[in-house]
DNA sequence: CATCGGTCGATACACTGTATCGACAAGTAC
DNA sequence: GTACTTGTCGATACAGTGTATCGACCGATG
């Protein structure tokens, strides 16, 4: 009796279909599960319920792995960090790869927007990336390479940031750049015709426009520049 | 007999305490409130629920000034740029003001690392201190002016959200220096005793090692001294 | 076979942001 | 003055969160 299915026999009834043992739990699974979810949906897509589910596991099974939520977080910095691979000859082009490296992490999982810099990256991956940075800043003086790392990723951290938090607010108001501006410039017209920001309204309205690649470019270039002129005096 | 309260009469019974009318409410009660709670016990302790109890009002109630909790953080944000008004003469020095300031605030509020540059900022007080940002960077070409405010931004947020995060480990590790070490280092004694990080470990172990404020101006140094450069060429 | 010990995860808890909709107040018509 | 209509406001309720607790289960031992 407790083997009846809908009232058909065993014969006739296929078997349950994918996952008859869904593989033995791991952290990198559970890790690859919630990149998943905040790829598609955003961090806050990210619950250890739904981590869970996507995994065909009771949520309690996941603190056997991660001691906390916060724990998973960090896990899934340190994967990303995995794809960040700085290269390059010399101190200068493997500092920008890893800028632009970073970067280009964001964009695919923008969630890491959100955690870059939150919290101290002592992960596996985030040494092994630290460590070819280090080692290719060999030239400059061993007492320069921590500030200088510090301030490459101090910018990238902020300019990522920025940039994708820009992204979001754009796609909130439909999609693409018209939409983004006929919603966003109304505001800002407004408030500049108030006259309380002559010099932001010039600019606003007056100063070529750069798109998100020349800015960050610009700005690390910027950076760049100071550093070397400061390392080879 | 409604009237009797745990037997004594009115004569005897003092007054309820303080807040017979607990004044009107308004924006800045409410996000003045909500500051006060996150100086005290971090963002996570912003809740729409603890700042109406503090405001001794229903929760609800606060949804008749701001739509949603996003915009009472967007608030918040921006009650803090009143606190950041770079001065100083000449772009070099107003910059160098707007990133110092920016810094101090978020010491004393160390919730605005965990949210600037999480969204765009467009409240009055973040473009006021905008206005007198661009209004000192005349000197530099009108559209050099958005990269470099862009850089100089970006570096500050980033280094921010460094310095308090690495502040919060500390401090999570039992309040002072020696425990930090005490606790971090034997991890990562460890983990360069693998010798899989040897660069890495070399500069940990030898380089000096500056303290926060020293390593903030810097990078920030490398950062104008590389704007400089690249404006006046 | 009985009993013990230890592990694991279902249940339960305290809390979150906010949609809903009933109660109530103000205004209007008669 | 009374009845009805309209619109606002906020208490209640809901769907979700992270995780502490502790009963059930299972393997090993006497």
């Amino acid at each position: 009796m407790q083997c009846m299915v809908s009232g058909m026999l065993v014969w006739e009834r296929p078997e349950p279909p994918n996952r008859p043992v869904p593989a033995p739990l791991s952290r990198e699974r559970i890790v690859r599960a919630a990149i998943q979810l905040a790829d598609a949906d955003g961090l806050d897509a990210v619950s250890l319920r739904k981590v869970a589910t996507a995994l065909d596991v009771r949520p309690m099974r996941l603190y056997g792995y991660i001691a906390s939520k916060e724990e998973l977080l960090d896990l899934m910095v340190d994967a990303a960090h995995a794809e960040i691979r700085p290269v390059g000859d010399g101190w200068r082009e493997v500092l920008r790869s890893l800028a632009e490296a970073t970067r280009h992490a964001a964009h695919e999982h923008e969630w890491l927007a959100d955690l870059l810099g939150g919290r101290p990256q002592l992960g596996p991956h985030a040494l092994a990336s630290g460590e070819t940075v280090v080692a290719a800043l060999g030239d400059v003086g061993v007492d320069a390479i921590m500030p200088v790392v510090a301030a490459v990723n101090a910018y990238v951290i902020g300019a990522v940031r920025r940039e994708i938090a820009e992204r979001r607010a754009e796609r909130a108001t439909g999609m693409d750049e018209k939409r983004w501006q006929a919603s966003l410039g109304p505001y800002l017209e407004r408030t500049f015709a108030t006259g309380r920001f002559p010099a932001l309204a010039t600019v606003v309205r007056d100063a070529a426009h750069l798109d998100a690649d020349h800015t960050f470019r610009i700005g690390l270039d910027f950076l760049l520049d100071g550093i070397e002129a400061r390392i080879s005096r």
